[in-house]
DNA sequence: TCTGGGGTCCTAGGACCC
DNA sequence: TCTGGGGTCCTAGGACCC
């Protein structure tokens, strides 16, 4: 035996352990939710424009319709296969969205909201049963919500990432997997067939690199040196690497940050040549863009606006972007509005068939902590005055609903930006739009 | 011809995610 | 004819300063 001086690193023994809860296709799912004819048959949701599919029911995926599909492409396929496509309808979605997260809370108060459909959870080691814990948070959640859910276990986001992607794929485990070593070759079976850039982290252009290194699968990365990793592709790799090891380096976050950046931009249904036209759009980008930036009580000393043509047609395309930095951080709609106006007159050239345009605020920081620059004190009271009246503004928008008043630059003549033949009603949003359920 | 070195800040671009 | 939108983080390189 060895001498009891020596001391040895010990095996960490996890106090918690991080679990990842993701709505199964989530925009279809709630579609479902009101309207159960839509179960068991083929679904996709439509982007912006009806364009092109972004969100698949399984049965869509099995027939091998890939995210991103063209409608326009697939139109054919569709009406033979009996696919049906919904216009997407962002509000139900951010609705059932927070619904889901509710119920989680009512299970674990350690939650960090990662996407519209996705939450990290750390769950106490004191639930030892764990699978029966996950279970009946599934359970739950669709009772209360009707929203399918799988949950991914393990010590690290990146092992539980993968967790969840094996219980998706492998209907056996109910939608509930847990990986506690992934060296331990009771995985095999399911990790084997998974690719590189199956994991959280690994995209295209690195899965493509790691090939070239003679790394071709999860055991060879997890094989390989992590040092040589850090080195060819940099501290990120190298963070994935270690968390498959299981060792955490990214914590899970409670507290909400607030954005950093803010974008609002679309794709036009039809080309616009008109400076009127776009500058329509750029406003209403902006007042968009604003109304969150208010929301999260935030201000944007940066002021982005970009345009361009149609990227997949080559000829004639052009694209520019504008960047302004306001004289002081601001949060107010016709100040920032202005000031992408100003931006699109210097970038905008005639002649040219302009398809998308957006607006991003950029270097944000938390309202009343900004320091008023000594030149610009006079103009306090004014900011006082504005502050109130977007108070008011977004008051009224939300209780009359989003578009009731408008700054007067976006009713410029021109017509609507958006056309979504197919979207369903906003059931949970709108008064007028939600479901009567006959009493007996 | 030759022509320092180190630090910081900013920006653009790339890669990833959903 | 018709091809989404909104984020994050890291890094390399330039500007600028001493």
């Amino acid at each position: 035996m060895g001498s009891s001086h020596t001391q040895y690193p010990q095996p960490v023994v996890p106090k918690d352990i991080y679990a990842i809860v993701d709505c199964n296709n989530f925009y279809v799912s709630c579609e479902r939710v009101f309207d159960p004819s839509l179960r068991d048959i083929p679904v996709g949701v439509l982007s912006n424009n009806d364009g092109c599919v972004i969100a698949r029911s399984n049965e869509l995926k099995a027939l091998g319709v890939p995210m991103g599909a063209p409608l326009f492409e697939w139109k054919d396929k569709f009406i033979e296969y009996g696919v049906v496509v919904k216009s997407a309808n962002f509000a139900l979605y951010q609705d059932m969205s927070e619904r889901v997260f509710r119920s989680l809370r009512e299970f674990c108060e350690e939650i960090e909201i990662y996407s519209i459909d996705e939450a990290f959870l750390r769950i106490n080691i004191g639930h030892k049963r764990l699978i029966e814990l996950a279970s009946d948070i599934k359970n739950i959640i669709y009772q209360w919500t009707g929203i399918p859910i799988s949950i991914g276990l393990a010590n690290t986001k990146t092992l539980a990432k993968l967790a969840n992607k094996i219980a998706k794929k492998n209907a056996e485990h109910e939608g509930i997997y847990l990986i506690e070593n992934l060296q331990d070759p009771k995985h095999t079976t399911y990790v084997s067939p998974l690719d590189l850039d199956d994991i959280w982290g690994i995209g295209n252009k690195i899965a493509y690199n790691l090939r070239i290194y003679g790394i071709n699968n999860i055991y060879e990365f997890l094989d390989a040196d992590r040092h040589l990793l850090k080195q060819q592709q940099g501290v990120l790799l190298e963070r994935t690497w270690l968390e498959l090891h299981g060792i955490r380096c990214y914590p899970i976050n409670i507290t909400r940050s607030s954005k950093k950046g803010i974008l609002c931009s679309r794709t036009f249904k039809r080309a616009y040549t008109e400076y009127d036209q776009v500058a329509k759009a750029v406003a209403k980008f902006a007042d968009n863009a604003c109304r969150s930036l208010r929301a999260q009580g935030s201000i944007a000393s940066h002021v982005w606006v970009f345009i361009t043509t149609d990227r997949f047609t080559p000829e004639g395309r052009y694209s520019n972007s504008h960047r302004s930095k306001l004289s002081q951080p601001s949060d107010y709609t016709p100040k920032i509005t202005k000031t992408a106006l100003a931006g699109l007159r210097q970038i905008f050239r005639p002649n040219h068939k302009y398809k998308r345009a957006g607006v991003f605020l950029d270097n944000i920081s938390p309202k009343g902590q900004i320091q008023q620059n000594f030149f610009y004190q006079h103009d306090l009271q004014s900011e006082r005055k504005h502050t109130s009246l977007m108070r008011h503004f977004d008051k009224l928008n939300q209780i009359w609903g989003k578009g009731t008043l408008k700054f007067a630059n976006q009713f410029l003549n021109v017509p609507e930006i958006q056309e979504q033949a197919l979207r369903s009603p906003r059931y949970t949003t709108r008064w007028e739009e939600i479901i009567v359920v006959k009493s007996i």
